[in-house]
Formats: C-alpha cells, structure tokens, sequence
DNA sequence: GTCTATACAAGGATAGAC
DNA sequence: GTCTATCCTTGTATAGAC
C-alpha cells in the first residue's frame, strides 16, 4: 500500500479514508491494466468491496478515474512550488532550477501509482475527461517555463533551443523514471536524482 | 495514411497489401483510444470494412494488435542498425553512437502510427503479448548498450554513470519525442534531431 | 474476400435489502 | 455504507450467404 502526505496534511474522517483508499487502489490496477480494462470489480477487490459498493463513493467509472488522474500532478505541483519557495535567497536562477529538478523527481517517485497511473492512462482517457486535465498540466508547464526562462537569462542554461523544447526534455525524461527497474535507482550510492541531474544538465558526454 | 518502405521493399501482393493496410490503421486507433478501448469495427472502419472481415486475415484481435506492436520496434531496430553499419570506417565509438541516435529518432518519426502505438499500449496489452514482444525489446536494447559501453571505452562518453542508466535515458528521452506538438520539430531551422542530440549529449547548461 | 446476422460474454450502472 | 441481484449495452467472435 503506497502513503504519502497529504500536502495540506490534515486528518480524514472515516468516509473520506475509503475514498482515499478507493483512489490508492484504482491508481494501482490502472497502472497494471490502463484505462479501458480496469474493472470496477478489480478496483473493489483492492479495498474489500463489491463493484456496486463503489456508486456510494463515486458517480461513475470516469468519475473516480478522473480523481486518481488529477490527484497526482496536483501533488507533485505542490511539491514542486513548495520546494523552489522554500529555497533561500541568493541562489542564481540556475541553482533554483536543479532544485525543481529534484523535487520534481522526488515528487513523482513520492506518489506511488498515482503518477505513474496518470502518466499511462491520460492518453486512453475519454477526450472530455482529457480536457478536464490539461489545465492542470498546463499550468505546472508553465511555472517550470519560468524557472528555465530565468536561467536561460542568467545564462545558467543554453540559450540556443528554445523554452518549450528544453521543458518537454526535462519533464519527460524525469517522468520516464518511474518504469526504471527497482535495481537501478540506487546504483554505487548515487541515488536516480542524482544521476538525472547530472544527465540532464550536463549530458552523456564525457566531461574534459 | 502513414507510408514507409519495408526494411526489405519488396512488393507486396492483393492480400498482404490489405493486410498491411489494416495493421497500419489499426496502429492509428490504437494510439488513439488505447489497448482496450480499440474496437474491431474502429480498425475495420479505417479501411472501409466490416468488423467480421478482419477475421479473414487475423485470428483476433490479439493476433492482430501483436503484429501492430512487433512491427514498429523490428522497423526501428533494423533501420539503426543498418544505419551504424553503413557508416564509414575510421570514426569514434563516439561518434557512431551519435549517429545511432539520430538514426534512431529518424526511424521513431518514419513509422508513423507504429511506434506510439506500440509505446502507448504495450504495458495494456495482455501480459503473454507482452512477453512475446519482451525479445525484440531486450535486442535493440543489448545493441545499444554495445555502443554505449564503446564510447565510455574510447572517453566519449561518460563513466561516472552506469550503462543501463545512460540507455535509459538516452531511449526514454528520444521515444517521448513522438509526442511533441508538431510545431516543435522544426525550430529556427534546427531539426528536432538535432535538438535532443545537442541535449542529450551535453545536456541543458549553457556551455563556456 | 467481404458482407450480414447472431451467439455469447463481460462489465458499467441501478435498485432495494440489510 | 456495503451487499446482492439484475438490467442493459457493447464488442468479440462465428456462421453462412454472396
């Protein structure tokens, strides 16, 4: 069973842990299944229910897909955000950036299967429910758009390929690392962050 | 309608042309709607048929998704392979794996619906299917480490990370590049390419 | 080779008991 | 809140005509 803090923190009620429980469950057979082959009685079977029990919890299928898809980016945004904020003052933009890197990548692997879930399901997700999401999606986008611009400014970061560009090879290659196998997380003490930052900022050539 | 020429450009006759055409639309829903989700009527509709017909040329639905999934990763693989081996003697293991990448990137955007498709719904599809494609996978995944393991050899390439890391990463970061937004391959006349070679092999910080 | 018609199974959703 | 029972739709697969 995958936990994690809520970002607020705060304590459930009984009826808003089997939710949470219900979504936990959903994020895992979504994973394991995608969209259109999770069953309803699969997602019970992980909580102890019977499909119908569901109903008193969600209005529908898409209805608590639609949360566990949600849920994930709305964390690890916070995450994010709450990281670059606390950072103290005086580091170059550059600096600021290869924290958000981290945290970034702290956040994803911190969800369980709610960022992997979201990450395999989205695209086989009804079109409408896919429009729900984009804002949010588009959003952490955006604020990644800024952390980078600065540091193109400061000139930390290459200037010569374009914000979008630079974003999209940063936030795919970091989300990728939640399929790597278990064993090479953690490889002659170097943790995954750290091999990625070192990647991404300075790439596979060997340094001189 | 996606074309692309057989790594063995043969001709091909009445039947396997359909055969052919309906794998290649198949490759479309696919991507479209994922594993599940993709009808046999949406696949027939592609090639103005009736869902019943495809069984003149597949056993199921199964048989027919496989050949989608197999078909774009042998593609892909022959074509970088080919690729390395016509390249002219005398050049680093650095340089070829620089080569290999483009090649690799060129041969991704060539298949057109075949790559995502298999990208996108391999980890839906059933789990034997998926242990029948692991193979080909696995190949293109051992040939790469070959050029890899090369230019750390030669010093082109890093050693401070681990081999299967640097492949990862190196074919995570390529495959996401399917899902760029169109406007995105081609920017001041530089090549999607030849973006994600400068990032991948020197990474995003501006050099000095 | 492709069509139409149909059997058959599976799973989302609802109703009412407890 | 959760269970059981059931309705209803959808989609794979098959059979036989053309």
């Amino acid at each position: 069973m995958t936990t994690f803090d809520l970002p607020s923190g705060q304590r459930l009620s009984k009826s808003e842990d089997t939710r949470r429980r219900i979504v936990l469950g959903a994020a895992a057979v979504l994973v394991e299944k995608g969209y259109a082959a999770t069953r309803l009685s699969d997602i019970a079977a992980t909580v102890g229910m019977q499909a119908g029990s569901l109903y008193y919890h969600f209005d529908s299928k898409d209805d608590l897909v639609e949360e566990v898809l949600g849920f994930g980016v709305r964390y690890v945004h916070e995450y994010v955000r709450a990281a670059v904020e606390d950072l103290p003052d005086g580091l170059t933009a550059g600096e600021r950036l290869y924290e958000a890197v981290a945290a970034f990548l702290d956040a994803l692997l911190a969800t369980g299967d709610l960022s992997p879930a979201h990450l395999r399901t989205f695209h086989q997700a009804p079109p409408d429910m896919q429009e729900r999401l984009r804002p949010g999606r588009r959003d952490f986008g955006h604020y990644l758009d800024g952390l980078i611009s600065a540091a193109v400014e400061s000139g930390d970061v290459r200037s010569d390929i374009e914000i979008p560009v630079l974003r999209l090879f940063i936030i795919n290659s970091l989300e990728r690392v939640i399929d790597w196998p278990e064993s090479l997380r953690e490889r002659d003490g170097r943790s995954a962050v750290d091999m990625m930052r070192t990647l991404i900022f300075d790439g596979v050539r060997a340094p001189r």
